[in-house]
DNA sequence: ATTACTATAGCTCGAGTAG
DNA sequence: TCTACTCGAGCTATAGTAA
């Protein structure tokens, strides 16, 4: 038999637990009725009831039917079901630590978009007073090798980070920037910045500064560089 | 509108979204076929193809298609929703400290199980070898007051810890428990267990020694105490 | 080999309603 | 109010194919 209409089920059970977790159902009972479940999951209530039935029926949950409601606490074949989620995806994302982040990337040739976006007044501005420096009409594009280091790039993306707002000129939109103070071998202040929207793969992080950072560190393509990013 | 359906849709996304990331979509552009795909998945081909020109569609993934199959990317729509399963899911499962584990709880009478359940044999012996103790016959119940600390708890569940090993005597079968080296008031040899199945509370936790651990400790009902467990 | 269209069997959801 | 049953409208999965 196909298992996908049971893993299916389960990941929409996996939004019902999650929902009651958030409710705190983890840790003690909760009182809820189907009415409240239903309007917070967003169904009618003769769904909300059924799930918890089927939950119950599959030993997820524990139910005790009272006048205003229900008393519902996960049981654990219901924590196991969160945990293995949980650990799919620490897996996928492992954690950083906090505060500092360390890339190795290797100087590559950029597409000559940042030369061009660095030079409008509109991102100009705004990084002198948040990152404070006049950035270099240039950015130092890195590529990264390593899958720790693409996944360590891709956790940049969720952190706030500083905010560059975008902007429009009359002509067209720029999309908000969110920018990272960094170094590299010791040299700054630099910044990392990930643009909004972007044409580059996720392997590859771009590098600004108030100089040319080729020149000032000698770099040429195809060297191999440590970039120390402030998470802040 | 009805919410639950758009989100009933994202939670079944996500198991799709989950495979492709096991398999390295996050990093870079994996090959894979619908083919392939849905024998990973458990699903008909046909459905196969059909969720990944849906994804597509929502921007969630980019996809190029080759002679062989085609060659699928997750983008940043894609990651953000892995993010925020991943988000909520560390919300509710807060990060434990490696190597030792410390819990606040209080006294509370047991419901005469674990007296029982120390006296039989097979887990006695079990006990014995792996705990380095001969069991007291009863449990000091302890009930944990602190949301922190059942969350705490709950990390136990999935740990290894030490596994004492179900059994049948018969009559009736016994469940496998698990254990973990513990410590009260610098008090030792203690043991936490965690019954495959138990009737207690998520709140409520089990401590076995080699004596009688009220009398030894003095504690009466309603005393507090700090646990130290050791993960191991 | 691929991907994907069409048609249908089967499942799910929620309105109506009972208890 | 509450939970939960019935049943039809609508949605989803897949077998059969085409390209």
């Amino acid at each position: 038999m196909k298992r996908w209409i049971f893993r299916k089920k389960r990941a929409e059970i996996l939004e019902i637990l999650l929902a009651l977790a958030e409710l705190g159902a983890l840790i003690k009972p909760i009182e809820i009725s189907t009415n409240k479940l239903a309007k917070i999951l967003d169904m009618s209530q003769q769904s909300a009831s059924r799930k918890l039935r089927e939950m119950e029926k599959e030993g997820l949950i524990s139910r005790e039917i009272t006048a205003l409601g229900e008393k519902i606490r996960i049981r654990n074949a219901g924590i196991s079901l969160l945990l293995e989620y949980h650990d799919r995806l620490c897996e996928i994302f492992r954690k950083i630590k906090p505060g500092i982040m360390v890339l190795k990337g290797v100087v590559v040739r950029g597409l000559g978009e940042g030369r061009y976006y660095m030079a409008l007044k509109g991102y100009v501005a705004q990084i002198k007073e948040k990152l404070g420096f006049k950035p270099y009409p240039g950015t130092l594009n890195l590529k990264l090798k390593n899958t720790e280091d693409i996944l360590k790039r891709i956790e940049l993306q969720r952190l706030p980070g500083i905010l560059i707002k975008g902007f429009l000129d009359g002509v067209r939109t720029y999309g908000d920037v969110k920018a990272f103070k960094a170094e590299i071998n010791g040299i700054k202040p630099l910044a990392v910045v990930l643009p909004e929207r972007t044409s580059h793969g996720i392997d590859i992080i771009e590098v600004i500064g108030p100089f040319n950072i080729r020149e000032k560190l000698g770099l040429k393509n195809g060297d191999e560089v440590s970039l120390i990013i402030y998470l802040q």
